[in-house]
DNA sequence: TTTTGCTGACTGACCGGTCAGTTAGCCTGT
DNA sequence: ACAGGCTAACTGACCGGTCAGTCAGCAAAA
């Protein structure tokens, strides 16, 4: 792949994680199902990572940033098709496979926030890069004049992020959409254009 | 307490469950921090629940007894008073102490539902729940021409119980509230009066 | 006497992490 | 060219601890 081999294994391990976390969940991954994915045994992965926490913590250093490259204001167009783009790429991250199961396993990390600063810290970083980039599409195209002059943009991100954040969670929780983009259409309808939905 | 024993001993291990969820999470839930709960041994608990997938089940439908108990339509006053007053008691269920300790552990339960149909099925009871009691007294407002006459109950219903989803999770992982009160007003703001929060 | 409710001791499985030892590659002195 | 020394990477076996669930037996109620 790349001249550098340390950055090749890592990749390969971040990539054994990513499918054993597909395969397995996060509530029952072993150090043993990263290994197997990654074909080396556990020790080797003790002796890179001291501990799984360490490791997942790591793991989600480097999801943030295929996230980034892959849930990002497309630049160009109308602030409402920018908007769209964005929220729906942040509902469904293109470019990886196994969508579903990812964001399963990323669901059940959500749980360890709470108990753990670390992996809240590394899980705020999500929800604040996609607050900011929404924030930044509302102000513009407000003016623009493309939405309506009396909008809030950093209340309206909160209310998007917020949206984006329980469309997960319902349909991880109901396993099926649920009429969840419907509704998240219809609330950027409301509240940038003024109409209904 | 009451005049049945098995009605009152049912309730005392539902209590040491709610206690012992509150107090370790459900990640770290093991059947001894219940049975230490209820003062009596873990062995007594597997008398009266085979499996610790059982007892949790049970308590899930114990719990929603309580959740249509404490949220719900007040059934009184202008639709847009029921509303506000529905949503509040569903961010923040009144009447449990500990409340904030509860929300985080019934959000990692939430993590089982993908691997677990049972689960699952309990756990879409509590959104459905909601959902319908939006519904209603949106259909009523719009009837008594509290809200505007041309928005739809159902995707409204669904709109905000996926914001009272997100906002759970974002308290939850963020750890405060971080405006998703201000922000649900506003999208309610939106929707039913027109007016921008 | 039988049933109900319970206890303490136990089992079996699992899993994170450790450790002694092996292998392959690389540098260095001769 | 090559022997010796060194290190990064890795393996297989193992340890300590945890936890759900089991079981034989005891006490009190019916």
């Amino acid at each position: 792949m790349s001249d550098d081999p340390v950055r090749d294994r890592t990749d390969d391990i971040m990539c054994a994680t990513y499918r054993a976390l597909c395969r397995h969940g996060h509530a029952d991954l072993t150090m043993q199902d990263i290994a197997d994915e990654w074909s080396k045994s556990k020790a080797a992965l003790h002796y890179h990572y001291d501990t799984k926490r360490g490791l997942l913590l790591a793991f989600l250093e480097h999801l943030f940033e295929s996230y980034t490259d892959c849930v990002t204001d497309p630049g160009e167009g109308d602030a409402t098709d920018r908007l769209g783009a964005l929220i729906d790429d942040a509902l469904d991250p293109p470019g990886t496979a196994a969508n579903r199961e990812l964001r399963t396993a990323l669901f059940e990390i959500r749980a360890c926030a709470p108990h753990d600063d670390e992996f809240r810290a590394r899980l705020e970083r999500f929800d604040r890069y996609l607050h900011d980039e929404i924030e930044r599409i509302v102000t513009e195209g407000v003016e623009a004049g493309v939405f309506r002059s009396d909008v809030d943009p950093e209340t309206t991100a909160t209310l998007l992020v917020t949206l984006v954040d329980g469309g997960h969670s319902r349909r991880i929780v109901l396993g099926d959409d649920g009429g969840v983009h419907t509704a998240i259409r219809a609330a950027i309808g409301d509240r940038l254009a003024g109409g209904i939905g």
